[in-house]
DNA sequence: CTGAAAGCGCTAACAT
DNA sequence: ATGTTAGCGCTTTCAG
């Protein structure tokens, strides 16, 4: 590898001087920096970015945690965060963490190594604790919160998302809105519950336990609420699905039953997808600045870096897609009184 | 940051043991050994990965450079490259190049700084010549080649991919088959086309390019392809699209046109995803080994740093997944002899 | 404005 | 089996 020394040598500098007039320009003579320059080119020279860090200790590299690449939507922050690193000169270590603590612990020590200057975390139930192996490092919390008091986070707003996709189904004239809801120990999922509390309340809608059912943010978990919801003696006209991969799997149960979208039912899901759009019925859904959290979640962090004070926590806005998996609801059989259907 | 200085001084060893002690446990005793541990352990030590690269001149670290990280299927090989390359105590450095042979630069140039061990790249157009900016190091190209002597790749069989499906589609009755390629300086495109055109001539029929249009990978360009294929007079009642993205695009190019899949047009994609199965009908796609070729990918490139020659390159294989959007073509209006149909 | 010298944290020779 | 010493490539005092 092609080091400054030779580049100095060409130049008949010192390394020092060749250092300066390759990172401090306004402190070398013209010409001499000019010389430099040419023989840096020359040689085809790249700083060894290992010494240069271990030296001044900072290393222009920032940690990326997400919970799952293969999800579109981490994908999305993903692309965000290192559109926005690469352009101010920085390096991205991504990490999975698969939903595990234990590796998003793994992770973080793994990146502790590499001296980072500042965390992108999209945290799990643990990241709280985890931190500590990091501490004293600028942290952006993003699109979820650790609960870690004193954090700084870039999130959407999803308790109003959530309460405008709601609203939407009560306008239509939906009464029994069922809801999938991620894990509670997600931010976003007890924000986008509260939602749906608020918009049922503010129709004047009783809040029923019986038609809020949990699943663990998988399809898999979505289609096994969804079955159980459907299957109910008065199953819900509406379904509110609290993230994406859950949407999917709601979706599939919906047809597995047989149920014709949206006569028969209507769906609202969370997070806007390629396959949201493609499905048919297409999908009504919240759709969230994804690549946008992603970004300015790397330029605050940078901001931080560069020795700026901490800006105020963000919430960028949702917004509620309209497309074609929401309609009034089927007239209903008319019900007699309450309780009183067992012959 | 705490220090093996520390470490040792607490363990009352000199560094160099203590060095030793983590790193070869073999060459020192039993009990110093437990001593540095402790010791370790208590202050909560974190080697510097950056002082141990630049002194043993190995960083544990490699790059992978992907052409598009928000489409699934890179997402996937990713993932695949990165759970092998953890497995192994291997940090990933991971790139976008977008396409675009630039951007694949600039990451080479960054990649190049911090001492990489390795590379993993799903080449683009300039690879051959970029790939100069590292020259000497150990290089697995992934998914495409391209086209540089003596590289060694890790890909799947897309010829025969292609040639199962498009024979699929002959065995069912079709004989007007459109193709929607890829750009004919990305390996996998032209090797796809091959395959359609081994299936022809094994069905007895007769390559016609008026039936294959090109397309650059994207979504909008599948469906401006599929726009042309299906408008003409007579227009293939099947096809084959040499990739995921614009398999979506051709998609909605049938269904903008007003045609029912699949009695009206049979559609083969290349990439199985999770739109594919939702869409309706479910999508017959050729899939691909994805994490596989990744995982492969990465223990190949592990294990030639670690000493062991080259493996050959492999193709993987792929498998024909039949679900409902291909059927045998409508009985078409009887054809008078070609070219007589102006009144 | 430029050069000499020291040192970031670690490990590999070379001693002992 | 352990300590001593030197140096990876770079930047940064400190002198000139």
């Amino acid at each position: 590898m092609i080091g400054l020394e030779e580049v100095a040598k060409l130049a008949r500098v010192s390394p020092a001087t060749a250092s300066r007039a390759l990172h401090r320009p306004e402190l070398v003579a013209l010409q001499t920096r000019e010389r430099v320059e040419e023989a840096a080119q020359q040689l085809g020279y790249r700083p060894n970015v290992l010494a240069r860090s271990l030296r001044t200790r900072g290393s222009r590299t920032i940690g990326l945690i997400v919970t799952d690449i293969l999800n579109p939507f981490h994908a999305t922050l993903a692309k965000g965060v290192q559109d926005a690193a690469e352009g101010q000169g920085y390096t991205v270590l991504m990490f999975n963490s698969d939903e595990q603590p234990d590796k998003e612990r793994r992770a973080l020590e793994t990146l502790q190594g590499h001296l980072p200057q500042g965390l992108i975390v999209v945290p799990t139930a643990q990241t709280g604790d985890n931190l500590q192996i990091v501490s004293g490092l600028p942290v952006v919390e993003l699109d979820r919160t650790s609960g870690l008091e004193g954090a700084h986070s870039v999130l959407a707003d999803n308790v109003s998302g959530a309460r405008e996709a709601v609203s939407h189904l009560t306008a239509l004239g939906h009464r029994r809105i069922g809801m999938i809801v991620g894990r509670q120990d997600v931010s976003t999922a007890r924000e986008r519950l509260q939602g749906y509390r608020e918009a049922l309340a503010a129709a004047g809608l009783p809040y029923q336990e019986a038609l809020v059912l949990p699943g663990n943010h998988r399809e898999a978990d979505g289609r096994l609420a969804a079955m159980q919801l459907l299957s109910q003696r008065e199953r819900p006209t509406a379904l509110f699905v609290g993230n994406n991969e859950m949407t999917v799997g709601a979706v599939l149960a919906a047809r597995e039953l047989g149920l014709e979208l949206p006569r028969e039912l209507s769906v609202v899901g969370f997070d806007d997808s390629r396959w949201a759009q493609t499905l048919s019925p297409a999908l009504t859904v919240v759709a969230q600045p994804t690549y946008e959290l992603g970004q300015i979640a790397c330029q605050w962090l940078l901001s931080v870096i560069g020795g700026q004070p901490w800006p105020d926590s963000v919430r960028l806005p949702t917004t509620l897609i309209h497309r074609s998996s929401t309609s009034p609801p089927l007239a209903q059989p008319s019900r007699h009184p309450a309780g009183a259907s067992v012959p």
